[in-house]
DNA sequence: TTGTACGCGTTATCAA
DNA sequence: TTGATAACGCGTACAA
């Protein structure tokens, strides 16, 4: 038996307007009544049925957050801080990840956008995004988080100052003498602006110190352990005289420094190793390695303020990169 | 503006009923009406609205998930396994974090409820699930995954082989000349199945080889990796002639680690240490850290799966323990 | 083959 | 203070 307004009215002798406006507080009713309604509530273990008072309001207190992959703590924590926002802010989140599926992620926004929810918090796969314009034409909230598309500069995004850290972790190495400079970073067929923008952080470093850029220290591989592990062995043997690694993750961190064990190369002696993320184990790897940090709760946390503001007014847009912070351990020498 | 159905009717010349018949192929309309109003739906880019729709099927294809705790690679593995099924499936997933928070697990899933979701995907805190009983009267699907609650013996659940995976790695250490064997586990004050039974596993290997359980020898910390730190110290401060750890879960085992070595003692030669999990780094931590694997993707793909039996008939009620499997790695000192 | 009219569970307007 | 009624957007029994 489904327990609806109509039959909590009809059990207290009263109309379903009087009912609503019980739950809602919206009007003043008589104690009496007040009364005999709120127990039969309770009694029934009645909740309002959300979709037909979405139906009604035009507003679900639900955002959606869509996220291409969903691999290492670096994502995680940012979809903790965004859950944790949206808690206290009294949201409920629509949670999915589209493995890196551009076809899945279209139906999935347009399912949200069809579920009525208040907006929508997404980290492209960046390519195609064209269907995005509609909704942006129809003023439906939309934020971006960690990645974006240029394309889409009236979309508000937060994410960590991703130029930043490539320019930093390079920087570190030049300054521990080293001058070959490999790089190891997931697939590029997407403009991924978390990569891109790592890379161009590490040339603009390298150029400041008037070293020489060598496109071929670039190894692109799948974003995985293995795939770190894969290229970083394929970039050494053809590059033996790189004297160090900058990873642009964590899971090819790992796997590059899975490499030079099987490799029997020492870290730092033989290659230098920096990483970008930071995952739990990096202190008690051997070595401990070091990181440049990119506070994911932070970013969270931010993005789902970000659209708060989006949704409360539409033309707010801001653009935000969060500092990022060296950790210093051992896979430098320092 | 707002594109419905009727918008879609009214430009094409035809009903409501026509434009619905034609968006869900329930009658044969002529081809000459259905053309006119798949283009008018491709060039309005109309979505029918789930509310609406949800309302009248009394079906939303959308399930929840909630998860009390969203801290390691274990946790992430399994969302990410339902999340694929799901996707797989045409399911969406309304996912929230409670982060142990009784109250809110409670409200979200009463709100879960009230959103129509078909069913319900659940992995507890583990106390206080009475509330869960009116849920099971009104014949609404739920299964457990990785925790659950023993009082719901009717609710399906899925999960690793636990007490195996404890068991296992108990012996595993025993046979390696170990008598002395500490365990660090997370917080129990609420009754969390998958420690209780890892525990249990431990004890049942260390009384079958004829040693004896020392409760002394157990200490409870927050499943983080400070605390797994923190608990190590004091546990091996207070019983130095312990030479083997089990930590049951990632982050401690990190913890673990870290403790061992700023202690300065050799792993495994001071203290052998095995972990229950397994992230990503653990192969090139310093030492490779030995683990009992839990297949976290395949619980999440089988839970899923679960829900959906429950889903097409209620008396579906399989409990459902995924084997574990030993990865042997250096901190045992094979 | 197509259209009319009602109901899903709410909330808001207006009148009593 | 309370109630009748329309509307939100859709699906479907029934009629044409």
């Amino acid at each position: 038996m489904k327990i609806t307004m109509k039959t909590i009215a009809q059990e207290a002798g009263v109309s379903v307007t009087t009912v609503s406006h019980v739950i809602n507080g919206t009007k003043k009713i008589s104690a009496e009544k007040h009364k005999i309604i709120t127990d039969l509530i309770k009694k029934y273990n009645y909740v309002p049925n959300s979709m037909a008072q979405s139906l009604r309001n035009h507003s679900t207190k639900t955002a959606g957050l869509v996220v291409s992959s969903f691999p290492d703590s670096h994502v995680t924590n940012i979809v903790n801080g965004i859950g944790r926002r949206a808690q206290e802010a009294g949201y409920n989140l629509l949670f999915v990840n589209t493995n890196e599926n551009e076809e899945y992620e279209r139906e999935t926004i347009h399912l949200l956008h069809s579920k009525m929810v208040d907006g929508l918090i997404l980290s492209p796969t960046s390519s195609n995004l064209t269907y995005l314009q509609k909704l942006i034409d129809k003023q439906f909230p939309i934020v971006f988080v960690n990645r974006y598309d240029t394309l889409y500069d009236q979309i508000p995004r937060v994410g960590a100052n991703n130029y930043q850290a490539g320019f930093d972790a390079t920087t570190h190495l030049i300054k521990h003498g080293h001058q070959e400079i490999g790089l190891v970073c997931g697939l590029r067929k997407n403009y991924i602006t978390t990569t891109e923008e790592r890379i161009k952080g590490y040339k603009e470093a390298l150029l400041k110190h008037n070293l020489h850029v060598n496109e071929d220290y670039l190894v692109a591989t799948n974003a995985t352990v293995e795939g770190g592990k894969r290229a970083t062995k394929a970039l050494l043997a053809k590059h033996p005289q790189l004297t160090a690694l900058f990873c642009v993750n964590d899971l090819t961190t790992i796997g590059s420094i899975e490499a030079l064990h099987e490799m029997e190369l020492a870290c730092p002696e033989d290659v230098a190793v920096i990483g970008c993320g930071d995952f739990e184990a990096a202190s008690i790897i051997d070595p401990p390695v070091t990181t440049v940090r990119l506070a994911p709760e932070t970013i969270g946390i931010t993005a789902f303020d970000a659209l708060l503001s989006k949704i409360n007014n539409n033309d707010y847009c801001q653009h935000i990169e969060l500092p990022t912070s060296l950790l210093i351990r051992k896979s430098c020498g320092c």
